[in-house]
RNA sequence: GACCCUAUCGUCCAGUGGUUAGGACAACGGCCUUUCAAGCCGUGAACACGGGUUCGAAUCCCGUUAGGGUCGCCA
């Protein structure tokens, strides 16, 4: 017996500016196949049509994947042993294998254009997620020949990637489903070239929110940036994505990703096309940041805050911490936080209009504002208890409801009616600034 | 249209011959309460249809229907 040949596995985008979810779900799932197998992860930019290569779309590909934590083992800017890793350098290569299906007779000439004469055989292909399937080869009505080179000699997808499959070595391609229907054109070259094709496994796609169609560039959520940009979190979004077509088969929904790379193989994928709900992103990203540490929260809070234009450092690190234990379990994108934590690290912060008509307004509320300014500034005890002992204490002499204070206090103190716990956030504002926007906010109300 | 894949709650997944068909998101209701949230508890919600096979089918087979994909000198 020869020595099982090495893993090698690869994502080989287009470089369009834009890293498709869907995309980035065939590169994790590439990415934790070589995991698993302590495989190579390789990556390609197929950059053949030269007209939208760019150094910014080739970046986006970078962004995304290392914003997922998929990094590669060979490829642009790690190197590796069988590069170049752009098509677009890889001519030589390309002629050579050109030349060799010329030799076996198996290329011929279309005005111009050069195209593979199918064998005309039927070929079966053994998948390794959708099993075994046979495809009648005999009609070239509906599996014509492939062109492979164009009249301006450029090359074509399928030439070129079953080409660098072969030079790279690649043991299993794992990629949509899409390109399922292609695969035994794929063989069929393979065998030309008098090469054993590799493992092929075609994973399901990713259909819009409704099911109808495949998840395209204009659809919510299906640019990996709108994640980058709204907020989430990079471990939630690849846990999500993990999720769509595998699961642990454990009803967990939360997992880590080394227990991914444990249970992760290829004949747990599903075979059903999946349609995306980004709800339930949305919601894993919350229980993320929920469950997340504060060095880590700190750490993707940091660039938000930063981009919000507030000043963190004024108070020190454990202002900050407590500032931002606040709203930890609470928030659900990174996003929010800026919104949510201003009126804790500054005097100037917006009032919601809305708010503030419909609960400072009120006739009564300047004064019951300023009653618990003074209530307030009788408590000694600066923590959570009696601060909420003060307003319950205060309301039931006036024979009120409590949330005559609350309500108020919140938008005063704050300027928002959403946002972290009332007497948390009075404990952590301290007594002084509590006074000041008491009586301010009593100014404004009716 | 031809070929290929698929078919369990609205959605994502469990369930591989015998289960009260399970979990999560979403929805709805309740509790808590301090508003929106969060948290806790609960409710509704599915085996596409028709034939087989079998003592017994969500599970196996065939058909129908439906959905998706592919049929490029796009990738």
């Amino acid at each position: 017996m020869s020595s099982p040949s090495p893993i090698r596995v690869r994502f080989a985008p287009s470089p369009t500016g834009f890293l498709h979810v869907g995309g980035a779900r065939t590169a994790l799932f590439n990415w934790l196949y070589a995991r698993k197998h302590g495989g190579t992860f390789v990556l390609r930019v197929e950059d053949t049509d030269q007209s939208r290569n760019t150094e910014e779309a080739v970046q986006v590909i970078y962004d995304g994947l290392k914003w997922l934590g998929l990094d590669w083992n060979e490829g642009p800017l790690v190197g590796g042993d069988f590069g170049p890793y752009f098509q677009s350098q890889r001519n030589a290569i390309y002629e050579r294998y050109l030349k060799q299906l010329q030799d076996g007779g198996h290329l011929y000439d279309d005005a111009g254009a050069t195209r593979f004469r199918s064998p005309r055989q039927s070929v079966v292909v053994d998948d390794a997620v959708c099993g075994r399937i046979e495809f009648d080869m005999s009609n070239p009505a509906t599996h014509p020949d492939m062109t492979i080179r164009r009249p301006d000699g450029s090359w074509i997808f399928h030439f070129v990637n079953v080409v660098d499959d072969i030079e790279m070595r690649i043991s299993h391609v794992i990629r949509g489903e899409d390109h399922l229907s292609n695969t035994p054109k794929h063989v069929e070259m393979y065998r030309a070239l008098g090469v054993q094709p590799p493992v092929f496994a075609h994973i399901p796609l990713i259909l819009k929110r409704d099911g109808k169609g495949k998840m395209s560039k204009r659809d919510e959520g299906s640019s990996v940036n709108s994640y980058i940009e709204g907020g989430y979190v990079p471990e939630a979004v690849r846990n999500y994505l993990c999720l769509l077509g595998w699961s642990p088969k454990d009803n967990r929904e939360k997992l880590d990703i080394e227990d991914v790379v444990h249970l992760f193989d290829l004949d747990k994928i599903n075979r059903r096309n999946a349609a995306f709900d980004l709800d339930k992103c949305f919601w894993l990203n919350g229980q993320y940041i929920a469950q997340m540490s504060m060095a880590r929260f700190r750490e993707l809070c940091a660039p938000a805050l930063a981009a919000a234009g507030i000043p963190t450092d004024e108070r020190g690190d454990t202002y900050l911490e407590s500032v931002l234990g606040l709203v930890k379990e609470k928030i659900k994108l990174i996003t929010e936080v800026g919104p949510w934590t201003r009126p804790l690290f500054m005097d100037d912060f917006p009032f919601d209009e809305a708010a503030v008509e419909k609960t400072l307004k009120p006739a009564g509320t300047g004064g019951r504002l300023r009653e618990l300014a003074a209530k307030l500034n009788r408590v000694t005890d600066w923590s959570h208890d009696p601060i909420e002992g003060a307003f319950k204490e205060l309301a039931t002499a006036a024979g009120v409801k409590p949330a005559l204070y609350i309500h108020p206090a919140r938008i005063a103190l704050s300027g928002r009616a959403v946002g972290p716990g009332l007497y948390q956030m009075i404990g952590v504002l301290g007594k002084d600034r509590i006074l000041a926007r008491l009586e301010k906010a009593a100014g404004m109300a009716g």
